[in-house]
DNA sequence: ACGATTCTAGAAAGCGTTTACCCTACGCGT
DNA sequence: ACGCGTAGGGTAAACGCTTTCTAGAATCGT
């Protein structure tokens, strides 16, 4: 097994210093014409090629930027990511993914492997529990992360104030939801129940929101019985809907705070005889790729996932000293399908 | 803005030299305890973390492990994803990702990237096109990656020979698809059209192969007029139909290389008024977390994406030299819905 | 023809760790 | 009392690159 080669060797077999070398490999300085042949003759030939450790060590920048998510699996998550991806590549930058299944701690942990690994961003992703020690913890990630000259982006989750050296980069939340959730009521429907999200959570506290608030603008009264809480799987929809029947709540819309409940919810209706639209209508949230498949085709609201992933990186490695605390607020909007039916 | 604290500076600040201070943080030679204290109050109180990037040069490993798929967003690829990075964590590295889109120069230029990172582990996910140049070329990545001291695997891509300097790690392809026809087959269907992806990926051949002994098993002719080529998505699985509807060719069943191109079929049969399973069973592959929410729930072939992944990395981070080329094959299984019906 | 620029390229000082090597002091067996 | 093994800790040499500083050669204006 060869060693591999180092910018010495390369120097040497071109015959030239291993300044020049560099030199002609970054390709800044101006070098003769035939000394650079000659150099990547001599690249080429040992198949050389830099140590990314060692450039980042004497140079400043390490050309990674990091990700931090709940998982990898969950559409919102992979989308996000694959803008991020996207854009981090486009920016020559390497990409690094971990996560944290909403383990504060690993997350703590994580930003930590990030400032020894001088990420060029840390982007963290999606919603958190705002607890009391959140804020302050955040914080000090901050504080840590800027020393090592890592911008930090929150992404999909609200901002910590303008003073907080972070970027954020959000959808409106609160707003797809009352949007979605206006579309039921100007089409008749009084009663919506809402299949919610974990509480606490900035996303799912944010889409509930969303939903009271249209009630209100609708003058609807929010009755509580028809807000349930769960995790956000299959599973919980069908159950939360399941729940809803056997209690005796009448309803004649459902708002999911994601496209799984919503498809769980539609299994439970049709488990009990519901037919989606006509005795039901079913909104859901992500418009995840499957949401067309479904039966009916499942209304849903639709957010910029990718812009999302892309605006974090793209601000993050915007140079200059007032882009680093922004904060952009995209749009979302409804995916119109045949889950929703007009009340008669 | 404060500059990030060094090893020096924490050796000042304890009264010791940098050597103690590096020895108290990778603990594995003795240390005084009275040392180790006032060594980890400096760490606390600098707010110190070690640099990467030094650590690299100067020992031997990077501590990351390199993801190269296509995408990120299939689910196949994301759950495979998932895998490493779940076991990647478990063994303290962290997880880099990298998206080909299929672009054979982007793999190449990623291999490269890989190189200079000195990444432990380099796991290259999922088909790809097995060129006249694809084994020569790869062979050379592989060298490469050897010299650099990095392991290779290729997961869910056929191995190139024993003596290849790479891990494989493969599940059932073509069994897979055996068995899906098989079911298929003995649930009486005979006229049964296999909705394939592109031709040459070793993904889809092999599922094609599945298919094609499935039938000589069964002593079926396998007529070419049921199997047509497209992309992987759903609307090439409603296309795929359509024009197997508009040329007048007969099937009681359809096998579709994957769930996508399935719940795709299943809309243009909704749509062209024939019902799953009655007139037509439908068999997917890949098992996707929507195909239990399709309208009927999709049967499917289920793929161990997680374990594969898990298992990528477990071995490239198996020390021993005979570990460096290993070949392991994961089975699959028939996850059994509502979407295939007994022809009777 | 001669000083002033402009190119080109080398020498060497870091960048922040780890680790091989060396030294001191102390406990212990004989 | 003496040699020795060992725990504890310091010194300095890598690790492989970038970049500043410096200097010779080539070009140019007059």
């Amino acid at each position: 097994m060869n060693k591999r080669p180092t910018i010495r060797d390369v120097a040497a077999m071109a015959g030239v210093s291993v300044a020049t070398v560099s030199r002609v490999l970054s390709g800044d300085y101006p070098v003769a014409n035939a000394t650079r042949t000659k150099v990547q003759r001599a690249v080429r030939e040992l198949d050389y090629v830099v140590n990314a450790h060692a450039r980042a060590l004497s140079g400043s920048t390490s050309n990674v930027v990091a990700l931090v998510m709940y998982d990898v699996v969950t559409p919102f998550f992979a989308f996000i990511a694959s803008g991020v991806e996207y854009q981090a590549t486009e920016s020559d930058r390497l990409c690094l993914v971990c996560t944290t299944h909403g383990d504060p701690d690993r997350e703590l942990e994580i930003v930590k492997l990030m400032r020894e690994q001088h990420a060029d961003a840390v982007i963290l992703v999606g919603g958190v529990n705002m607890s009391d020690d959140y804020r302050e913890r955040m914080y000090r990630y901050a504080k840590g992360l800027e020393d090592a000259g890592s911008r930090l982006v929150l992404c999909g989750r609200p901002s910590l104030g303008p003073d907080f050296p972070a970027i954020t980069v959000e959808y409106d939340n609160a707003g797809g939801a009352f949007s979605a959730t206006s579309h039921l009521l100007s089409s008749g429907h009084r009663r919506i129940a809402m299949l919610g999200g974990p509480i606490g959570n900035t996303t799912f506290d944010a889409r509930l929101d969303g939903y009271r608030r249209a009630l209100e603008a609708f003058r609807v009264h929010v009755d509580p019985k028809l807000i349930i809480h769960g995790d956000m799987s299959q599973e919980s929809g069908f159950r939360q809907v399941q729940r809803l029947l056997a209690d005796g709540v009448e309803f004649t819309a459902i708002f999911a705070a994601n496209d799984f409940v919503a498809a769980g919810a539609m299994r439970a209706l049709r488990a009990a005889g519901k037919s989606v639209p006509d005795d039901v209508s079913v909104i859901g949230y992500d418009d995840t790729p499957f949401a067309p498949e479904l039966t009916p085709a499942l209304t849903s609201v639709h957010l910029p996932h990718e812009e999302l992933g892309r605006t974090a990186v793209k601000l993050a490695l915007q140079r200059g000293e007032g882009s680093a605390r922004q904060h952009v607020m995209l749009g979302t909007h409804i995916a119109m399908r045949d889950s929703v039916r007009p009340l008669i």
